[in-house]
DNA sequence: GTCTATAGCAGGATAGAC
DNA sequence: GTCTATCCTGCTATAGAC
């Protein structure tokens, strides 16, 4: 095979792939691992049942290889918020729109569910034992504490402060995938008063 | 068989139901429908894999009743509101208190999974679609309203106050399950700043 | 490359021994 | 009344036709 044609080839292939895994992520960050069953995967796919198996060897390699995506993606919001421009209140507030946002929802999610799964596969499990919730508040922690200088925060422990925020936020994002049509994006504000207040 | 032996031998029986019904609260309430087991809540209970059958027809109605009682629970709970004693806050950070309670919260977590579970039995199905969560804030509006109107809570649309205060108590307890160690009824008063604020 | 048909297995539910 | 051994359904994963 020529070289161009098969670079095409592999493109399809890895276009395919996206299909499977895009329909997967939704059904798994709904319902779990258990709960999702294979033929629902590729109905939201719009493919017959046993085609996914020639893109990936099992069910569970899906939902591990979706839990490392979700986890990378998580790493470099957070990373990104310290570059944001703006006072470190505006930073924490375009960081939480962002982990409001409909696509880091599903991811957030999925890794919920993978949290509280059974038979999780090794290498997801792995995954997000490395990737704590201590890792997001130890580098939002220097943002809150300038920003206390600042006086824009209250006073207090910040590791207290920021985990009960993100708490509240997950909390928000969790309630949110059954929840009531509200927009959680108009609400910002008055969550972000936990810190401020 | 004579009276008395008779109404030992149902008490027994509900006695082990009980147990059995114990033992699957924490599991269902953990890991939902599909994630569990038969022989996890056998295990949990300490009994033999098959011996569930004797006191329930199947794995779907111990989880319609469960969700059935919690649903109960939940009611009675947000009806005792309006008796407590106390100003309005008072009373709302006490129903808060009780949510965030431990036997609570196994209940709610189980609601929860009902609500993203596929395959949930008719009877469970039905019984949380009576009850929503519009019902508990209409409960909670009067007090809401007249804290507003003594000038402890904050001005504002009451329902959408509420809403967003009672997600973020909803997320509390979801997140809790796999928590931190972070024991929330510390940060109830500062929740409650949603609303006094 | 995709579908349909089916093998194999896990787990819900039952039967029968004790 | 409880356990162990099995049946049977439904799902994962594979094989083979097109």
């Amino acid at each position: 095979m020529p070289r161009i044609a098969k670079a095409q080839a592999e493109q399809a292939i890895d276009e395919r792939k996206d299909q499977i895994k895009k329909a997967a992520l939704k059904i798994f960050a709904e319902k779990g691992l258990a709960g999702t069953k294979m033929s629902m995967i590729a109905e939201a796919a719009g493919i017959s049942q046993g085609l996914s198996y020639r893109y990936f060897e099992s069910k569970d390699e899906i939902f591990g290889l979706l839990v490392e995506e979700a986890i990378e993606e998580s790493r470099q919001a957070i990373q990104h918020i310290g570059r944001l421009p703006g006072s470190p209140l505006e930073q924490l507030r375009a960081f939480t729109l962002h982990l409001l946002d409909e696509d880091h929802k599903q991811f957030f999610l999925l890794v919920q569910q993978a949290l509280t799964s059974e038979g999780v596969p090794h290498k997801a499990r792995e995954a997000i034992e490395r990737y704590s919730p201590q890792d997001t508040i130890e580098q939002m922690i220097p943002i809150f504490v300038r920003g206390q200088q600042e006086g824009q925060f209250a006073e207090g422990d910040p590791y207290k402060r920021l985990i009960l925020f993100l708490s509240v936020v997950n909390g928000l994002m969790l309630q949110d995938a059954k929840a009531t049509g509200m927009d959680w994006t108009q609400e910002v504000d008055r969550l972000l008063n936990i810190l401020t207040k």
